[in-house]
DNA sequence: TTGAATGTTCTCTATTTGTTCTCTATCATT
DNA sequence: AATGATAGAGAACAAATAGAGAACATTCAA
């Protein structure tokens, strides 16, 4: 059984590996507790330790380990539960066998980026300007991907691609107002594939 | 584990090649993370090479290359980095202030959830079939907001809430084939707004 | 071919961090 | 009043680490 000065503690180790993806030192959880003396701290966390939940790397910096068995519930994945289909007119339909949509599956890896979009030019794809797009860093793409192209090393741009049988590579707004442009090859370089999008509208 | 300096690294690694196309020198490496030795930066080049999340060509001039493929799962945290602006036809442009974007701050709450929607209703407003939307569970609108509707109790539907001024309710799809309808506001229950969208393209 | 830029290896230093102690204080229970 | 559990402060020390910078090797472009 913990104490509560132990249980924040923990919680606090917990959310600092969410929010930066490594150990808090004892100096950082001193902080986010109120505590002053980081040998306080280093008592709670024999404790947690006696107690299974952590694992202390010995005079390791930043060596604090969440014992991930014993924190399952508490490590916060992003998850939100996904309610189902809607349509018009209809009732919300479940989804079979899933109930949660977990972000972590879309997006969440370490060659991933964010671009924020700004004009209009893949609107037509439900691209809208102010709208994030997640990127997938790769070289090459597949025929009708959109991707994050740079013109001559310089300039970069957001369209969906074509590659055209004489080897000319065809960028392709979605906006039947821009005109599509065509380039040789060696002068587009690839730098990702959009895997997704998402919009804010708070 | 990477520490704090290696992620750091690591994150402007990726994004000198998303901008410029090729490896950054280990001097502007260490000028773009605030350390003025050549050596630290290599000592972090050689640690993030053994966790092979890069490759280090011996010798060659800015002759890093990153391990997308080891790359994947490596991140821990619902963060990932925000490059920047992306315009048609130029450089992408950093956001003052901004370096990542944290799922968590962008959907991550108790009374969110998610649905699917299927159909075509809002696609004038960059909502498409297939897309999710996050939704704020709440029992009132404002004028404009996207929001989850009972019909009768029975069916739901995804439209843009108007009030008329004689106290009707215009329930307006985003897609100019379909026709608007009016209800009595009895007839209509709020479930929630849209406060966010997201799709994948995986 | 040559020289500046770059990668690489080293040593050295200052600081931060983990660790262990001792000392005090509060509070509930006996 | 005595006891033990919980909380916290802070000193002292050793170890780990971040960082600076010198020195040398190698590349690469002019």
């Amino acid at each position: 059984m913990l104490t509560p000065s132990e249980t924040r503690t923990l919680k606090f180790i917990q959310k600092y590996f969410v929010k930066s993806g490594y150990a808090p030192t004892l100096q950082e959880i001193a902080q986010g507790t109120g505590i002053k003396s980081r040998g306080v701290i280093h008592r709670y966390l024999r404790a947690l330790q006696s107690s299974d939940l952590i694992t202390i790397l010995p005079n390791r910096k930043r060596g604090i380990r969440l014992n991930l068995e014993a924190n399952e519930n508490a490590l916060a994945a992003p998850i939100i539960p996904l309610l189902g289909r809607i349509a018009a007119g209809q009732p919300i339909e479940a989804i079979e066998g899933r109930d949660e949509l977990n972000l972590a599956d879309f997006l969440m890896n370490a060659d991933r980026f964010a671009l924020q979009v700004t004009g209009n030019s893949m609107i037509e794809a439900g691209i809208l300007d102010g709208d994030t797009v997640i990127v997938k860093h790769q070289q090459t793409a597949n025929n009708g991907d959109i991707v994050v192209a740079l013109i001559d090393g310089l300039e970069a741009t957001l369209k969906r691609l074509k590659k055209l049988p004489d080897g000319m590579i065809l960028l392709m707004p979605e906006n039947k107002f821009i005109e599509p442009r065509v380039y040789p090859a060696q002068r587009i370089q690839i730098q990702g594939v959009v895997v997704g999008q998402l919009r804010s509208y708070q």
